[in-house]
DNA sequence: ACTCGTGGGTTGTATATACAACACGAGGAG
DNA sequence: CTCCTCGTGTTGTATATACAACCCACGAGT
């Protein structure tokens, strides 16, 4: 393959790449809800996650990872920070292997001081987005809460 | 704030908040560009990288964060793993401070092969995301290829 | 009752990401 | 000419992510 060759195959698959596009939007709307978040003390994804154990009610962490399309090992080291924080709680599962999360009172008070900021950035990131951009969102990601 | 309230609460961001949407699609989105290339060695965010080193020409790294919506820090480390795989490699810029970057014909070649496996993933994104979604993707990021 | 498989969770390792702090060098102000 | 500022890049630290390998406890089958 020439160089020419290369260089019209980079335009190409540079120019389509959803993985591309998807990790580049990501970055931008990532970055809108952090500045956001930062004087809150709370960073995005652990917010994101807060919010789904709160709106999941206790829930196993097997669960969670399931319905969120994440790696149970990811989810593990991301719910010790928010142990580490105090705004989860473990107890252990009455009926069979593993534990169920619950949202502290600490974590229910994050999640409320984190309404405003959160209101300011959601506002950012769908004009960004543009309203066919949030509802392609909406429609292609599965939907919340999270069904366990 | 009640217990209730603020699983109301939790519930309202959860539905709607776009950070969430995103990060979530783009695990799902990610996870089938870096299944389909684990065969041939390239992780998705390296491809690209390579892709946007190779439409963009002899390029600034200064000029590719910016126009990526990366932080400098992080395509530093990024273009380290490319060079240490011999698919980028480092001029001097004739003309002010800085370096050039280009690609390698190993990186060339990392580009040809990934390309059937890239139809596959495309594939599959675009299926998964509908063709709304796909629209909504490219009218919300930045045209490709970078224009420095 | 014993074993074994499987599901649930943690740990090791690697990549991708960003902020803060720093180092370095080119130009401009005086 | 000197110093200062600013642009460029690297390094330290932390989070988010996934795969592979492992550990453990429950339950099913014999």
């Amino acid at each position: 393959m020439t160089p020419e060759e290369a260089r019209e195959t980079a335009m190409r698959l540079g120019r389509e790449c959803l993985s591309l596009r998807m990790r580049l939007l990501h970055r931008m709307i990532s970055g809108i809800y952090e500045e956001a978040l930062r004087p809150v003390g709370v960073r995005g994804g652990q917010l994101s996650l807060l919010l789904s154990v709160s709106a999941a009610g206790p829930v196993k962490p097997s669960d969670l990872a399931r319905v969120l399309h994440m790696d149970k090992s990811t989810l593990s080291r991301d719910l010790d920070r928010l142990k580490a924080n105090g705004w989860i709680a473990v107890e252990p599962d009455p009926d069979g292997r593993g534990h169920l999360l619950t949202v502290t009172d600490a974590g229910r008070a994050i999640i409320a001081a984190a309404v405003p900021a959160w209101e300011r950035a959601q506002e950012k990131a769908a004009e960004l987005l543009g309203a066919e951009g949030v509802r392609a969102l909406h429609d292609a990601a599965p939907p919340f809460p999270p069904r366990c």
